[in-house]
DNA sequence: ACTTGACTCTATAGTCACTATAGACTTTAT
DNA sequence: ATAAAGTCTATAGTGACTATAGAGTCAAGT
């Protein structure tokens, strides 16, 4: 298949799949006479396994060393469980941090009354502050 | 003051506070004879308020939007809580998002004892699927 | 045979909010 | 007088893409 069905069947634009070939995370695909790249089973696999990172936030590179892993079936998984592990306790924090962040627009929203100008408005006063 | 001063009272980088300045956010400041910026009380609060609104994670392009109408404060404060409101439903968005992260991360986790190898790894295996 | 349109190619620039660097200049301390 | 610290501008880099320009390829219709 071309790079059109490819991003098609897998949501990724044309332009990311490129880009994730160019940064070495997808093997380089064979080409047509043409020039086309023509890819199989295995780039459609390749591919899921990076959205499937990426859709836990998996920086690229880290993506990277999890692919290099996957082709050493025989080493040691810890490696693969520390990043994950990091990966998480990065969530945790970013949660945290927003938990805060929502009490704090959640106070400013109702110190709010539409009707208000600018000058009275409780929200530019805690912004302020 | 100079910008090193501003910088350290502040916490904002000095590379931070020529950015501002170059952003528009912060006002033209004065300059020494030997063309060091030079700071008041009046850039210390600007700074504060872009600081306090960083750390809402609300995008430099709104702050911009929040400073222009603190400097029209007879105007209605509608707009500032639209701004404020669609931040927030932003950051509830992101949250739920964390909070699926969270649970599939910990799923993952939950599924490796560290003595595997890489080709009977749960983590591997969950990510391939 | 020719043309149209859809698809693809590479290379480059833009996004956001900074951070980092190079090379020159100014000020302060010894 | 000199060394160190601070500051200046301009430029490039970050991450993970997205967007664009300009050229080439290919299949279908006239």
């Amino acid at each position: 298949m071309k790079i059109g069905e490819l991003s098609k069947t897998t949501g990724c634009s044309i332009q990311t799949i490129r880009y994730y070939e160019k940064e070495g995370l997808l093997s380089t695909p064979e080409r047509t006479e043409g020039n086309y790249r023509l890819y199989g089973e295995r780039a459609l696999k390749e591919l899921e396994f990076i959205k499937h990172c990426r859709s836990l936030d998996i920086p690229l590179i880290d993506v990277k060393r999890l692919i290099e892993l996957k082709n050493k079936p025989e080493e040691s998984c810890a490696s693969v469980n520390a990043l994950i592990e990091q990966q998480l306790s990065l969530v945790n924090k970013r949660m945290r941090e927003l938990k805060a962040l929502k009490a704090e627009l959640q106070q400013m929203v109702s110190s709010c009354t539409t009707e208000n100008t600018v000058e009275a408005c409780g929200i530019i006063k805690s912004l302020d502050s």
